[in-house]
DNA sequence: GAGTTTGAAACT
DNA sequence: CAGTTTCAAACTC
């Protein structure tokens, strides 16, 4: 679009647009002038929950239909005009892939831009594969944009293609279908679904996280290579949802896989939940590959209970409610930086009113703000997803407020570098924001970057489509699990005693709140007093438990402490960091030396370092003992690492969505610190995975996984400028022209290269692009 | 469901 | 920065 976005994308995109090659190709599109119809209802979308899909944020939308528009390209030029500029892109090397390519629409423009990139290209037309690199990020990033409302489809081709009633899915449903038909093929390349999926179905996530990755794949090398690594992804995904089955939370044990959705798609409801990280399946997957993709788990259950919701497994475990926070954050950026915003936003807050819990909706006002938003809650709901996850499972089901977003999906990847949390801990918050009524209304703004846009689209669409799932929810929720609901008496629900405010999250009606402002409709104040506290202490709303860099999954126990930690460490003192009330503990983390806890006998992982369950008896007296002298000895050390730990610590949200503009860090806040260890890489992944902002999918995965390290402004800066995939996002934008963002899918910006390699190298799971190389 | 315990958050 | 108070979740009965 011509939004700032453009601008931020940097030259390159400029470049692009510049080029005769974009001309060309944008004349040929009739579709453009849709686009921009798109986007702009896209963003509304976002703000608004009612007609979700429809109103697929314009990125996404432009994605979906570029990914179908591709194949409709190919096959039917009609059709692709629909798919019009981004259809350019589109020429989804999948399928047909090479087939597409061949298009000689996409070829003609963009070979000539085209840059080669490294990638896969094991085809003799790199400009092709940078082509189809930038296609697919854009696909990716589609997938998990909001225009992913799409229903998640009981066959894979509908999976692509069929939407839900909505309307925006509408325009993609049809490219779409047609794609189906003709590229049925190509799809199941996409899903890969084909004879693999027991379920037939696919995860919709994994399989649009996939299919962008196929996209990039021009050669039909490439692309059969990636099938191959699909399937086995696949395979991957089924142990994982068999293990997700066997999980007592998945009551439907059956589980299968998948997808999502619910066929119901016309309820157009559909929550993902991303079902918490549990070690055992960890461990599978760990073994399997990191690969495995996200899997939506749907229990056989569940799908009677629920129309759509589904249990997205993330990768790692990452969570994607946390992304939906994130997305909300960007949604609210993107409301604030784009001009699409402005409409959307206003509409989203509505919905917000409307609904009961909504993101809360972040000002529009600065990117600053923006950023803020985003992140705030997910640390905490982190914890409380934590909390919440077993239940967080059955939950989502039932609600649904939660979307896993494609994007998601490539947080996961990011997180996958990262490694999964050691506890299933979802953010129950997010989901919470999530479960939130409307969903939607965390959408609230139209994400500047396409990858946000694309994760607001996802929840979006889930939200917009699930109303009814964030009733059903709640309903759930309100079960017991649900996610967090909160009392609060006094505190109005403006402040962090709240666990929804904490969340970054509207109080919705299981609340059993009193006098509360953590509404919608006081949105103003909510923001204004969240203002105060981070002004207070920045990290106020960074999620509390960190991720360090390369921790052992839950696995070993005795890592766990190691792997993740608790930002502040804990205070307890009479709980001996064996209940809830020690957030460690909540946390599903170790205490470490930050924990100024005493006879800690945490479970996951003792303030000693000591192993983390079985000695803990034998410690108990002494850990009270040790705590103490530790901590003397310690406190040197914890300060240090509590300095430090920012660095580790997942970046908020907010700094994940803030880079751009520096928080004015406290004076007793730790500035927050952004650069986690393991961030960069999973910055890496993210970005060249699926476009979706790093930033966001960082943040999501971070916050999916409460112990993920997010790498904070560090990463996203280094996206940003090489092309970060947010910056591709953007360019993806409505404005779909963009769609590749030059920068981000050429090779001119380094960043997207590294980005695709970075994905290769991160992502261990994706075979796929290995082989070719 | 009421009451107690607990530790974080907020305040001084 | 330390101590105290406030608060709401976690827990118990």
């Amino acid at each position: 679009m011509d939004t700032p976005e453009r601008n931020q994308i940097g030259t390159s995109i400029s470049k692009f647009e510049d080029s005769p090659v974009f001309n060309y190709i944008n004349s040929l599109s009739p579709i453009k002038p849709v686009k921009s119809v798109h986007i702009t209802q896209t963003f509304n979308t976002l703000s608004f929950p009612s007609p979700p899909s429809v109103f697929t944020s314009p990125h996404v939308n432009a994605h979906r239909e570029s990914r179908f528009v591709r194949r409709h390209n190919h096959l039917d030029a009609s059709k692709t005009k629909v798919v019009s500029e981004d259809g350019n892109k589109i020429s989804s090397s999948e399928e047909d892939s090479t087939h597409a390519y061949s298009n000689s629409e996409e070829k003609q423009g963009n070979s000539d831009e085209r840059i080669s990139v490294g990638d896969a290209s094991s085809d003799p037309s790199n400009e092709q594969a940078q082509f189809i690199i930038e296609l697919p990020q854009t696909l990716k990033y589609d997938c998990g944009s909001p225009s992913y409302d799409h229903p998640p489809c009981s066959n894979e081709t509908s999976c692509l293609v069929e939407l839900p009633g909505t309307s925006e899915v509408v325009n993609v449903h049809e490219t779409s279908k047609i794609d189906s038909t003709e590229d049925e093929a190509s799809l199941e390349g996409m899903c890969q679904i084909g004879p693999k999926t027991e379920g037939t179905e696919c995860d919709w996530v994994s399989l649009m996280s996939d299919a962008a990755d196929l996209l990039i794949f021009n050669s039909p090398n490439e692309t059969e290579a990636f099938r191959g690594v699909m399937q086995k992804s696949l395979d991957h995904t089924v142990q994982f949802c068999n293990a997700m089955s066997q999980l007592p939370e998945t009551s439907t044990n059956n589980g299968r896989r998948v997808h999502i959705v619910n066929p119901d798609a016309s309820s157009s409801d559909h929550d993902i939940e991303e079902i918490p990280y549990q070690p055992g399946i960890d461990k599978e997957t760990d073994q399997t590959g990191e690969n495995l993709a996200n899997v939506a788990v749907m229990p056989s259950n569940m799908n009677d209970k629920m129309d759509n919701e589904l249990l997205c497994v993330t990768y790692r475990g990452l969570r994607r409610r946390c992304l939906d926070f994130e997305m909300a954050a960007a949604r609210r950026k993107n409301s604030d930086d784009g001009s699409n915003t402005g409409s959307s936003t206003s509409q989203s807050e509505e919905r917000y009113a409307a609904n009961n819990k909504q993101l809360l909706p972040t000002k529009r006002s600065g990117d600053s703000q923006r950023c803020i938003l985003p992140g705030i809650g997910f640390h905490l709901n982190a914890l409380a997803t934590l909390k919440d996850c077993k239940s967080v499972k059955t939950e989502n089901l039932s609600s649904g407020r939660r979307f896993s977003l494609p994007s998601s999906a490539s947080s996961l990847q990011l997180s996958t570098g990262q490694e999964r949390p050691p506890l299933s801990s979802i953010s129950a918050c997010a989901e919470r924001g999530l479960d939130a009524p409307d969903p939607n209304n965390g959408v609230l703004q139209p994400a500047e970057d396409s990858s946000e846009v694309s994760a607001y689209v996802v929840n979006d669409d889930f939200n917009q489509n699930s109303p009814k799932k964030k009733r059903r929810k709640l309903e759930p929720a309100a079960e017991g699990e649900s996610c967090k609901r909160c009392n609060c008496k006094k505190s109005k629900c403006l402040k962090l005693y709240c666990e929804c405010f904490a969340a970054g999250v509207y109080c919705i009606e299981p609340c059993s709140c009193q006098d509360c402002f953590n509404k919608p409709i006081h949105e103003d104040t909510v923001l204004a007093t969240r203002k105060q506290i981070e002004s207070r202490n920045p990290l106020a709303f960074a999620p509390k438990v960190i991720r360090t860099s390369d921790s052992v999954p839950e696995e070993d126990p005795n890592k766990t402490p190691a792997s993740a930690r608790h930002k502040r460490g804990c205070n307890c003192k009479k709980s001996n960091c064996l209940k809830k009330y020690c957030e460690c503990y909540q946390g599903g983390v170790g205490c470490s030396i930050s924990c100024r806890c005493e006879g800690c006998k945490n479970a996951y992982g003792r303030k000693d370092g000591s192993a983390p369950i079985e000695a803990e008896h034998e410690e108990e007296t002494e850990a009270t003992e040790k705590g103490e002298m530790e901590r003397a000895s310690q406190k040197t050390v914890t300060q240090n690492e509590e300095d430090h730990p920012d660095s580790a610590l997942p970046t908020t949200p907010l700094r994940l969505s803030r880079p751009l503009i520096p928080l004015p860090f406290s004076s007793k806040g730790k500035p927050p610190r952004s650069s986690f260890i393991t961030t960069i890489s999973a910055s890496r992944l993210y970005g060249s995975q699926k476009l979706g902002r790093p930033n966001i999918i960082r943040s999501q995965s971070n916050y999916e996984k409460p112990f993920q390290s997010v790498a904070d402004d560090e990463m996203p800066e280094v996206l940003r400028g090489d092309g970060s995939p947010i910056t591709c996002m953007k360019t993806s934008s409505p404005n779909g022209k963009r769609i590749s963002s030059p920068n981000c899918d050429i090779g001119s910006s380094p960043a997207r290269r590294s980005g695709r390699k970075l994905i290769l190298q991160s992502i261990p799971s994706f075979p796929s692009l290995t082989p070719h190389h």
